[in-house]
DNA sequence: GATTAATAGTTGCGTATGACAACGATCTAC
DNA sequence: GTAGATCGTTGTCATACGCAACTATTAATC
């Protein structure tokens, strides 16, 4: 169970050939218990965050969105919105939120007069830094049930399923309805 | 502030004996990378959602109400409320708009006149079962980018993860606020 | 057995979140 | 220089959620 995890690369063309032939008589009974374990824990960790939100200055939006321009360097209001998977419009008014809260600053590009660089203020990366360390302190906690070599494992299952959703969402454009 | 939840057991004992050692040097580095890893996960699973709900009759919480009230047996509103991490009178409104239309069917209890028991229609079976069916295809599609026994690694563990997490929010009382 | 307390569910209300469409401002192409 | 694309903002609407107050029912206490 615990070196199992460290497999092969992420694959682009289909190297395993007989993974995904819709024959694998277990691919489906994942997929099933996926769907469930996942959902669950998107639901808790939600409520944790609707929760926690309380215990700063910031709503759960506003979070996210200030963590991704701390840690994505000056970002614009489409980059943001991409970075989150939101509309440009709800974008623009959370960054607008933590304008007026004073954790983020609109810098205007020198080069194009019509993008806005959001960056954070030093009360933002105090506030971002501060978030993140209470986040991890209480990740850890949760991990520490864990032996780091099944730490890692989740690291990297979880950032690789990550990925896939996102290249899956990515190239789907969006939009699941017109395929039905 | 949110209590009143009382679904599972706190879990009491922690698994894992020695994991837990403050002085485990990759702990907090796993942790901060968890954090992140699971955040975009769960970001671009909520866009998914979003996107998704169109495609049926319901709404997204709507949704994973059916859900667990179909695969829960006859839930009341507190329970409702208890698995999907929400406010019963959240709860209650979730469940009013399935009942409306016509997914979801309110039973008297003849033991307790207070208890609601929310049962699904054959619609609302159907439904479900379509709903679950379409996920279980996309996910199938997404775990066949992995082995086998990778698949059934990321269920263990986000499984687990899932267990606790819900066993923090559980022993916490879901309030976060009061330790700082 | 009547009164009080506890519990289940609903509703009022405020807020947060998000999308879509329309708009002004700016840049690019011709 | 005009037409079209792009960036961001704002108007508007719908949904989601929690908290508090309320009703109805059950349980407890005397």
């Amino acid at each position: 169970m615990t070196t199992i995890y460290d497999f092969h690369a992420p694959r682009a063309g289909s190297p395993r050939s007989g993974a995904s032939l819709p024959s694998d008589p277990t691919l489906l009974d994942d997929a099933r218990r996926l769907y469930d374990a996942l959902s669950e824990v998107i639901r808790v960790i939600q409520f944790r965050d609707r929760d926690r939100a309380c215990c700063y200055d910031v709503s759960v939006s506003q979070c996210y969105a200030l963590k991704a321009v701390v840690d994505g360097g000056p970002l614009t209001v489409n980059e943001l919105a991409a970075n989150l998977y939101l509309d440009k419009s709800t974008a623009s008014r959370v960054a607008n939120g933590l304008v007026e809260k004073g954790y983020l600053a609109r810098a205007r590009d020198p080069e194009d007069g019509r993008v806005v660089r959001l960056v954070p203020t030093p009360e933002g990366g105090r506030l971002c830094e501060r978030i993140d360390d209470d986040l991890s302190r209480e990740y850890a906690d949760l991990l520490s049930d864990f032996d780091p070599d099944v730490r890692a494992g989740i690291n990297e299952l979880v950032t690789r399923l990550g990925r896939s959703f996102a290249a899956r969402v990515a190239a789907s454009g969006g939009s699941c309805c017109v395929t039905r």
